[in-house]
DNA sequence: TGATCATGTGCGAATAGCGCAACGATAGAG
DNA sequence: CTCTATCGTTGCGCTATTCGCACATGATCA
């Protein structure tokens, strides 16, 4: 049994950060946040003024409507990014990788039961895949997701596979928690995962894992590219560069040798 | 007299913001939230176990301390950048400047009292100018600052002067509020500014407004360099640069053509 | 000009949040 | 190794805080 904990969340601060959240997806207006949240206009008001004060959003002066506030967000975002710039230590890793390889390089992390791409090169060939940054993927069908799950102890994969929505997006994608748990256990062997067109038809990626100075997987490294130039026949080609590049990257960051 | 308005801030919101900025700080601890906000230790545990819910923090499962998770930040800040993607429109211009003029090129808005810094290209030379993104500066001392103070109506610098804390940071930084007020209309009536070593004595920096669709300003770019490399006589060579800098950026944010 | 809709604020009720107190864990001193 | 000090974490009960109602005000549009 898991300790009771629902009572130790703060209800205010919780609904203060789902109206924050509503406000980067666009304009809000008190109406619409108190539909969401099933809360009176007046109290949704209350919030979004709160984070006005704060500096967190913005209230246009003609039509009220509130808005965020980019530049606090920037500041907020550079402070954390200074603890770890991910663009700077991987920028060059990258690139490197990207013209190794010739697909669009990427790295992502978790978030909840998605990963989310923190930093890229695109390819540079006609045909190349592309996305924005801070983009977020389902883990179970991503090849850097694969990789960051199959990190995990056994135990936590067990619970995530009990309450995880394995959405299917193409025919490839597997959304059986027992098929998907066999092939994590591939993802381990092998030291790398393979997403063969399950999230888009048409595109594959391979990805390793990034290690930290304990060892800890805090990142998947991967490359992302058309079908028809990432053969299946290629896929170790592949994958070696990619293990090469992500080891590499590990060691920058202090990562001790892996044990033979 | 100005209603009151007090009263309709969310404590709890409130103080839940406030831990989130300790946080960004480096790792806190709820004794340290605590006695920075003159709460119980169990209040800040359970606003930073509600931010750490929300994904805001991360907390060490060894020394129980919280983090500021990059990124979630991350997602927020790219959510909110690609309203606005200072960046990409901006990177051109900014190269532009800084070889032209062979110095650091900045671009920065207003944030309460002061400037932030949102993009920029550091200058090449041995001998540069350079600092990180996300860094503020005083709005009365900096060359941007003293732009997007010059755009505002007369009524709202009075306001603003009758609080605003002119700090001196060399011997020729401009304390006094009457002399700051002049100078505003010699900035406003040039169409650039200059801090002439007002913030760091050996530095000087040129700064001239961005506007925006409707002849707002909405933020300022400029650049940074030794005094011995700007000097004086070379003021309105490169004030003219960065003015006209200035301009081919206001256009293609769809400003339109100025009052002749 | 009048109807409609939404913002923003005063006020009383009640609920959610707060501080207190206690327990358990951890680290450090002796 | 034991004793102590410090902190994280949780249950509990009081009360300050917040919430929702109701209304005034202002904007928009037909």
């Amino acid at each position: 049994m898991q300790p009771k904990r629902g009572q130790q969340l703060v209800q205010s601060l919780e609904r203060g950060l789902a109206a924050l959240e509503m406000a980067l997806e666009g304009n809000v207006r008190p109406v619409d946040v108190a539909e969401a949240l099933g809360i009176d206009r007046s109290t949704a008001y209350r919030l979004l003024y709160t984070l006005t004060a704060k500096g967190y959003l913005l209230q246009d002066a003609r039509t009220r409507a509130f808005t965020s506030n980019p530049t606090k967000f920037f500041q907020l975002y550079s402070k954390v990014a200074n603890l770890l710039d991910w663009p700077d230590v991987a920028g060059e890793f990258l690139t490197r990788l990207r013209d190794k390889s010739g697909e669009t390089a990427n790295l992502g992390v978790r978030q909840a039961n998605n990963v989310i791409y923190i930093a890229h090169k695109p390819g540079q060939a006609a045909l190349s895949v592309n996305f924005a940054l801070g983009t977020s993927r389902p883990l179970h069908c991503s090849a850097l997701g694969k990789v960051l799950l199959a990190a995990q102890p056994d135990a936590a994969t067990s619970e995530w596979l009990a309450s995880a929505p394995l959405t299917g997006f193409t025919a490839k994608t597997i959304t059986e928690p027992d098929q998907l748990k066999r092939h994590l256990d591939t993802v381990r062997a092998d030291g790398y995962a393979v997403d063969d067109e399950e999230t888009f038809a048409g595109v594959r990626c391979i990805a390793a894992p990034i290690h930290d100075h304990s060892r800890q997987v805090i990142a998947a490294l991967g490359i992302s590219g058309p079908a028809t130039r990432i053969t299946r026949k290629q896929l170790p080609d592949f994958a070696g560069i990619v293990m090469q590049a992500a080891a590499q990257l590990s060691a920058d960051l202090g990562a001790p040798e892996p044990d033979r």
